[in-house]
DNA sequence: GTCGAGGATTGATAAATATCAATCAATGAA
DNA sequence: TTCATTGATTGATATTTATCAATCCTCGAC
């Protein structure tokens, strides 16, 4: 692991409030590699052995089933993921793969559980980053089961502009066939949705978005913090 | 606080390793209520001011959008629920009735945030829930976004099955108006998928599923314990 | 027992979404 | 540059799912 790479892990709200001792233990453990784009990183059902940080690239996880597959989420760096796998120490129920070349830092599962036994500030912040993570995946449940795509994808849109600082123009973190796995749908529906969305204003250029009259969207997309706001 | 209402709450695994003393400072603050059915005891957004604990009788996590409602869960006894939004103290993300007459222990959420950090058993016990409870909830993503509704009506059976004791016939825990929104369809849809598997091997009678070919619907259904085994 | 009320079912139809096939456009390798 | 590959889009069609309306049960109140 290079020197440089502790600040950045350790900004995490997962490992700020550690010791520093216990810190330095979980560190000694773990090592960085780094990817190719499009490698299998986990795979669904393997024992969970590593906790994943992800520092550079993007990964997507993604689950699959009788032969289709559906992606879950996408990373960005600084990130942790796959945590209540390797507090369970159950099986992944997600797989990743790199979207790009990636560098990731692996920390060995049972070294996470042992330095949340041993402290109490990191048990916390394991605690708060599961909260978070179940709330996160109820709210996208809501949003599946409540919306239909159409209104999905405007929510989405609304989310993603207001992570890109609430601008009015903004590009998608990734392509239109993931983005449409991602909200459940297929890419024809998606390419179809994005042009019914023209009549509210949003105006599309390969992945660069522009919303051209934000109350209008909002008045179709009916945002609901109990289900747009990702972040508590 | 009836005292024989204690052992059941002290036997659930969030409460099992408590220090005693911790338990009863946490009984002390606690009380039992009881509803009539078709109580609203929670509502979406609201702050999260106890932990819920089911003692008697059911209870259904709903949430609403847009005019909109769908079924998230239900909870039988002796359950707790809606613990992610007291750890974070943050607002309920589901609503919650009763389906019918029901007693629940209300724990005030400060008490339960104040035991977490006093209580490391107890803290392993809400990471161990909480990473449970995601996990339940990614499976259940998994599931709608990759499985027709057939599908899951099949897989739902064969799980509730499982859960009767895998015994080839067994009763539906609650209406069928109440599944179809759990599984997310019409209950029209709900009465046409029921009559489709009717080509598997499953009859019915009112809420009484009888499976005629168990090999013939896993055949059908394919459950995949990544999926379907809601207990790790 | 009779009567209602609410759930369940059925049929007809509409809407949403997926599939299939055919371009079209962008991008990177040679 | 040119070609090949991959993603995006479009149109036609099929499938899935929802909606609407009309019964049909079932079960509890009286």
């Amino acid at each position: 692991m290079r020197p440089d790479d502790f600040p950045e892990i350790r900004a995490l709200p997962l490992f700020r409030d550690m010791a520093e001792e216990g810190f330095h233990a979980l560190m000694r453990g773990a090592y960085v590699q780094n990817f190719p784009p499009q490698v299998d990183l986990i795979r669904e059902g393997e024992p969970s052995d590593f906790l994943h940080v992800l520092l550079d690239g993007l990964v997507e996880l993604f689950a699959t089933w009788n032969g289709r597959e559906t992606l879950l989420a996408t990373t960005r760096p600084v990130t942790t993921f796959i945590l209540a796998a390797t507090i369970r120490d159950a099986p992944y129920l997600m797989a990743a793969r790199t979207m790009t070349r990636a560098r990731v830092v692996l920390i060995p599962s049972e070294d996470v559980r042992a330095a949340f036994d041993a402290d109490p500030a990191f048990a916390r912040a394991i605690v708060a980053d599961l909260a978070q993570s179940y709330r996160s995946v109820v709210k996208n449940t809501k949003d599946l089961k409540l919306r239909s795509s159409l209104e999905r994808l405007a929510n989405y849109l609304l989310r993603e502009q207001r992570r890109a600082g609430a601008a009015p123009a903004f590009d998608l973190p990734f392509d239109k066939r993931r983005l449409a796995s991602l909200l459940g749908m297929t890419p024809e529906n998606l390419s179809r949705a994005f042009k019914s969305l023209q009549a509210y204003g949003v105006a599309t250029d390969g992945g660069r978005i522009a919303i051209g009259d934000q109350a209008d969207l909002e008045r179709f997309a009916k945002p609901n913090p109990l289900i747009d706001d990702r972040s508590t």
